[in-house]
DNA sequence: AGATGTGCTGAAAGCGCTTACATAGATGTT
DNA sequence: AACATCTATGTAAGCGCTTTCAGCACATCT
């Protein structure tokens, strides 16, 4: 691999002139430009970028840190952040870290050591406080999911509780009353906040909000899975199950669908984030707007605004969930 | 940002023997390791590993290209890798480049610009010879889902055309004779595969191989959707339709629905890749298996092995597709 | 006693680039 | 003609590490 150097020497200039040509940071005659240029092609130099980074403290690079990589949630936060940067020139360094405290601490400290420019972060296990001063740091960060008060134009989020609430209500205006609620889990903040939320609906509609009601599952498929084997066995009258978000939701499918129950005629079911495949199920998914591509994209057009000072629209920082009312949800009035 | 230089100075030895701290590169003494790592504690000192990589080129991190990252199949991808690499500390530089071979080559270049240890390639732009070429090269590289005689042992990839047989041939013994197909692109070599495979089990039921009975979809939803439009606008009868893949099926089955058939019971549908979603629609997809994420665990631990010496179990490049019965296929026999 | 080896440590030269700062030449000003 | 002002380039000092090489202290062997 060619060097600035041996570009230098072929066109007779300095590195600093070399270098001035890469990034035009600074006047170079239209004459000399061309040598260089030349002399580039020739040899066919690419720069070395951990050298560049090394002496600039920049990188290009922005560091993303999730919780899982092979969810579908996942997958479109992270689609939507690598095509705004992709349209910078920008690249993303991605780690995930298992929803681990000490993990995720280790992980920031991994970006932060290789000069990421700066750090998108989705983590549940770390502390408010510890990102908060890791917001007072050098490298600036923006989070996901989750909203800090001190920091609150550097947080993307959803308004969960009041999704969790239309979620309900909307089931509840079908005509339901007997609702069994699965939830994600209790360490998560989204889903305490769902769960929030459907308590809300129902005391508005006036119905207990009972203990033998409500079955905290996994997020995954086996958790709603699991859920509805619960309250089958529990013996719980239900006819509808809200559930935390939709890979639960086609958990429960799959299990009332084992039991013999015809959908969404005998059972109704309820989902939330919207994600890909849940206008794939059958019948398809009522659920609740996340609309986390924007999200990422939010979040990545902030830091192309903040770091590297490109014009863009305004930022968002705040999304409001929105019903999405499909076929799983069967009128009983 | 403590640098290596000031725990040196406070541990009282030289820079070197900090580094050898740090590596365990070579025998340091107790004592003199003790000092070290107590001036480190006490400075809260991070590696830099920018300067590491530049004073070493080595990185810990492996390259990812991949052609997108918002579908299930390439988050199945990742996450495998991720998970092989964690394990070993290493790191990942994920880029995605919409299988345009000029966008492919610059972001080969910009990650082995980045030092990167190794590249792990999913393209399809890019021609055989410019892989065999940069398999030459000083940085190691191993592609997915492709295979290149020449560097077979770098290429890990399914049996694409026995899959396209398979899904085909199942079709058949449940009685099916009209059978639509809707292939991938054309510019994909899987596609092709699976579509060649198809037509041999066409054949060798002695079934014909009719033009107006191929459509050509884009691996997508959408493509399912066109595609089924498509025939239903010819006028072919059919009785099942055969897809490229998962998400195609999945289109098929929404534009079905909504043309009002009742599935499987009018229209058999079979799918191409098991994803994640595929089990959760209704009727269940039957397709055929594609080990997705024990490709992205092989190739992981390759490069673990060859570049990093780590020891590990032996390695598989070719994987063979499995059929998987679920009840998009109905009996018509 | 001298030769040889062994274990640990330090000095210093990079890795490939950026970026003050200095400088040389051209131009303008009085 | 003397000076200031620009503009375009070069010089050289890093960025924070790794790694070769040499050297020292001590033990071991003849």
């Amino acid at each position: 691999m060619a060097t600035i150097y041996e570009v230098s020497r072929l066109a007779g200039v300095s590195l600093a002139t070399v270098s001035r040509v890469m990034n035009d940071s600074s006047a170079v005659r239209q004459s000399t430009k061309d040598k260089v240029v030349l002399a580039m092609q020739q040899l066919n130099y690419k720069p070395n970028s951990v050298a560049k980074s090394l002496a600039s403290s920049r990188s290009d690079c922005i560091g993303v840190l999730v919780s899982e990589l092979d969810s579908p949630f996942f997958t479109k936060l992270l689609g939507s952040i690598e095509a705004v940067c992709k349209q910078y020139d920008k690249h993303l360094v991605v780690t995930s870290c298992h929803n681990d405290a000490q993990h995720e601490k280790d992980d920031i400290e991994f970006l932060i050591g290789r000069n990421c420019d700066a750090l998108i972060l989705h983590v549940e296990g770390v502390s408010d406080e510890y990102l908060i001063e890791l917001s007072q740091g050098p490298i600036p960060i923006v989070v996901l999911n989750r909203y800090i008060p001190k920091i609150g134009e550097k947080c993307f989020s959803l308004n969960n509780e009041y999704g969790g609430y239309l979620a309900t209500k909307a089931t509840i205006e079908k005509g339901h009353r007997d609702i069994v609620y699965i939830s994600g889990p209790e360490h998560k903040a989204d889903a305490l906040e769902r769960l929030a939320g459907h308590k809300q609906a129902l005391k508005e509609a006036g119905i207990a909000i009972e203990e033998n009601r409500l079955f905290t599952g996994d997020y995954l498929q086996s958790g709603g899975q699991e859920g509805y084997e619960h309250f089958a066995r529990l013996g719980v009258p239900f006819t509808a199950v809200v559930c935390g978000n939709d890979e639960m939701a086609t958990g429960v499918m799959a299990a009332a669908r084992d039991a013999g129950l015809a959908l969404p005629k005998d059972l109704s079911i309820m989902g939330f984030d919207d994600v890909i495949f849940s206008r794939y199920t059958f019948p398809r998914l009522s659920t609740v707007e996340n609309p986390i591509a924007l999200m990422g994209e939010m979040a990545a057009a902030t830091v192309m605004q903040e770091v590297y000072k490109k014009p863009g629209k305004p930022i968002k920082n705040l999304f409001e969930p929105r019903l999405i009312t499909r076929e799983s949800v069967a009128d009983v009035s």
